[in-house]
DNA sequence: TAGATTGTTAATCGATTAACAATC
DNA sequence: TAGATTGTTAATCGATTAACAATC
């Protein structure tokens, strides 16, 4: 059944209301007001009573909210209540540099193994975790339960890796190639596209020194 | 002076037909319509066409758009014909991994040089860039130019590591920390959360079981 | 010229902000 | 109870889509 459907926009800040959250638990707040919060990230007021009331009333008048509850809450939402289990495909240094990444087991993503194709890496490992053939993938995903592959390849070899990660039964493709993948509709995506990002970068530099001529 | 401004969704739309246009130019294609840019990719030929026009006309009536043409001045307003020198912040696999990535510089982004406080790297260099010790970062600054930092440390580092390339006058910060940077308004930020961008794949998948329960 | 397709205005849609009654 | 603050409706703002005259 379809509830009311989210929109992105949305779903985009929820990780940033998480994080600070997370980080006035550590300081030992207790308790937070829409008003409060909005100052600290500079967001409006009424932006966070709306977006939390997508999912349910958190707060209560006169109160505020209780950051702890509230913490869990979205971190519920976000699905980080759950245990996704995850492979790399490319044992690059962008592949290397996720799974050196502690933080995300933190959040129940664990990174089951390393996928390349040079066979220099076969059998060595990264912080643990074991760097594995091609031809071991369609058992690994299986045996091992994995929802989530890392796509960390160049944009040559990412799409008939995308074609055979989809035909393994993945779940969904956390996407670092630059290349829009093309994958069945019960198959998610999310990009990050760094190149882009920096693209936007310099159109900001750009745009700002032109705004703002040296004398 | 300001010219109008021009909204956060259209940039982030333009290194998308950035790509495509590339990748049209590659296949030989001379010409292309709104209509069939958009069916390739899965965007209204209205976006399209809208997008384009806050920059200037660039097609023609009954003809559509020069690919190559297109691609050029798209490249100009993203500031690519120009060069612009990076340094990376943190000599950890993420930076390692940005210094390794070539195509950077293709689009102009020149890294000249990594920085870390680990005095071990001392000396080693990525793919002939060389690692450097914090007490050269400023001199280093300001002789080979640099306008971006990409800051590739851990959240406790990067605050303050902030503080000193505001202080020692660079222009614009490519952060990969998980924490929203303090800048003066001259300092342009662009951030890359990696475990936020994990944590809206999660929402997805999430959402997608609870609709599509399993038998 | 006739057909195609842009540039641009107008209409629609969705997201953000403001306001305030409900209520802790 | 009085004050504070939510949840939620209404108003505003901005972005997307549709439509079409201009024109190559």
């Amino acid at each position: 059944m379809e509830e009311r459907e989210i929109s992105k926009a949305v779903i985009k800040r929820l990780p940033r209301y998480y994080r600070y959250l997370g980080e006035l638990m550590e300081n030992g707040v207790e308790r937070i007001s829409s008003g409060e919060l909005s100052k600290r990230m500079s967001v409006t007021a009424s932006q966070i009573r709306q977006d939390l009331n997508n999912f349910g009333g958190f707060g209560q008048q006169g109160y505020g909210y209780n950051v702890k509850y509230l913490y869990e809450e979205i971190g519920k939402i976000l699905g980080l209540d759950k245990k996704h289990n995850m492979i790399i495909i490319g044992g690059g240094n962008l592949g290397q540099a996720l799974a050196n990444y502690v933080d995300f087991e933190k959040r129940g993503f664990y990174i089951k193994g390393i996928f390349d194709v040079n066979p220099i890496l076969k059998g060595l490992s990264v912080r643990g975790i074991q760097i594995h053939m091609l031809e071991d993938l369609e058992s690994f995903i299986k045996d091992e339960d994995i929802q989530i592959a890392a796509l960390t390849l160049p944009k040559s070899k990412a799409e008939e890796m995308t074609k055979l990660l989809v035909q393994y039964g993945i779940k969904a493709i956390w996407n670092f190639a630059h290349i829009d993948l093309d994958v069945p509709s019960d198959v998610l995506v999310e990009n990050v596209h760094l190149s882009e990002s920096l693209m936007q970068l310099s159109y900001n530099i750009t745009r700002y020194e032109k705004e703002h001529p040296r004398s």
